[in-house]
DNA sequence: GAGCGGGATCCAAGCCTTCG
DNA sequence: CGAAGGCTTGGATCCCGCTC
């Protein structure tokens, strides 16, 4: 089969439970100004938490000190998930490693929390880094670089009571801890702006709160973001992998989104669709085309829609839709009644002759996850 | 309430197709 | 022909319900 390394991949994921994963700048930046777009004050006088950033590393501490002023931010905090490795190296920039704890004579390296109140002009080469961090410790007693007490893992009762102290939440969680790390949002009802894999949409916890509207996907998913910088260690294969001009090693997954309960102008624009007629007429994908009718599912009082854009505008009842189908999802225009992969979220529309359940299936064969969808807009 | 069996869930990084 | 769009993939582990 084709697709042998790719589940050789999978499997080998599973285990090694690969978390660092680092987000490119243009993609955190191009996401935020989405947000600003729609509404300019998204993050003024808030408090913006990254809790899973070597501060070091991160591109969403260097865009968030970049663009703190302009923002309008009250306070920035950091802490990275484990002790930087790149600290070691760069401790002298901070004179004489006077914040970190001493053991036995020597700095001791832990996990770093950075505070960051006011930012200064940047100085003018261009570029930001890590003299900049400095600068701006040094320029603000206000701002601050102090070593964690723990790990910085971001359940730590000293990651919990900086998570209470801020607004909004932002950041690429590592994914093996992926539902824990959404569950602890909702616990302190925090709103944030995170990257997710696709697949984090079929998570039970996760689609519960989609189908109620207490999360919804950002600007974009798939090559929205267009890829991660992956470390040293990291081998890089496949058609989708590369190094960048300064030397990054990308891996563009494509299957990534970002996740948030902060509004959006997109959420609020309507898909334009087709009708039935039109869909089954002109229709771009063969799997529609030229048909006479849409496909029902053995065990779903549904119809089958392979992808998106083919949703039909005319139909009243229940239709199968593809989880990318959330990328456009317009709360005002559907509603969404059910995932055929979530156990509890399927079992009021499925048809009880039939026997399958564990996804939907058509003349016996299975599909990929759908969401169940109804079009609020057409009259019954 | 421990043990067991089998179906449900879940993992991440591509690959294939179409478009321009 | 490169870029962008669209959505898999299948076995290890989890978990639920049943029996003793």
């Amino acid at each position: 089969m084709a697709r042998k390394s790719s589940i050789k991949n999978l499997k080998n994921a599973r285990r090694a439970k690969n978390d660092e994963f680092y987000t490119q700048y243009g993609d955190i930046q191009k996401e935020i100004e989405k947000y600003l777009e729609y509404n300019p004050d998204t993050f003024r006088n808030k408090v913006v938490y990254c809790n899973c950033d070597d501060p070091f590393e991160s591109n969403f501490f260097r865009y968030f000190v970049l663009n703190f002023n302009k923002l309008g931010l009250k306070q920035l905090i950091t802490t990275s998930c484990k002790p930087s490795p790149v600290a070691n190296t760069q401790l002298e920039l901070f004179g004489n490693g006077k914040t970190l704890s001493k053991s036995k004579g020597r700095p001791k390296i832990t996990a770093n929390k950075f505070t960051i109140n006011e930012v200064f002009d940047i100085d003018a080469d261009g570029e930001f880094n890590l003299k900049d961090v400095a600068k701006q410790l040094k320029a603000n007693k206000n701002n601050e670089w102090v070593p964690l007490e723990g790990d910085g893992d971001f359940r730590s009762d000293e990651c919990i009571s900086l998570l209470e102290q801020s607004d909004i939440v932002v950041t690429n969680p590592p994914f093996s801890l992926f539902r824990e790390y959404v569950k602890q949002l909702f616990d302190h009802k925090k709103r944030f702006l995170i990257i997710g894999n696709i697949n984090c949409i079929t998570y039970k916890e996760v689609f519960q709160k989609i189908k109620s509207n207490e999360i919804w996907l950002g600007n974009g998913m798939g090559r929205w973001i267009s890829g991660f910088i992956v470390p040293e260690s990291y081998d890089l294969y496949g058609t989708e992998a590369r190094i960048d001009e300064n030397g990054n090693r990308i891996v563009a997954t494509n299957n990534c989104l970002w996740l948030t309960n902060l509004d959006h102008g997109r959420r609020h624009q309507p898909m334009p669709l087709m009708t039935m007629a039109e869909n089954l007429k002109y229709s771009k994908h063969k799997e529609i085309k030229g048909k006479r009718s849409y496909d029902k599912y053995d065990n779903y009082d549904a119809i089958e829609v392979p992808f998106t854009d083919a949703i039909p505008g005319d139909y009243k009842g229940v239709m199968g839709v593809p989880v990318t189908f959330l990328d456009k999802y317009n709360p005002e225009q559907f509603e969404i009644l059910g995932n055929s992969n979530v156990r509890g979220e399927r079992e009021h529309l499925m048809n009880k002759k039939k026997s399958a359940t564990d996804c939907t299936y058509i003349n016996g064969i299975p599909q990929y996850a759908r969401i169940l969808i109804k079009n609020k807009k057409v009259k019954k």
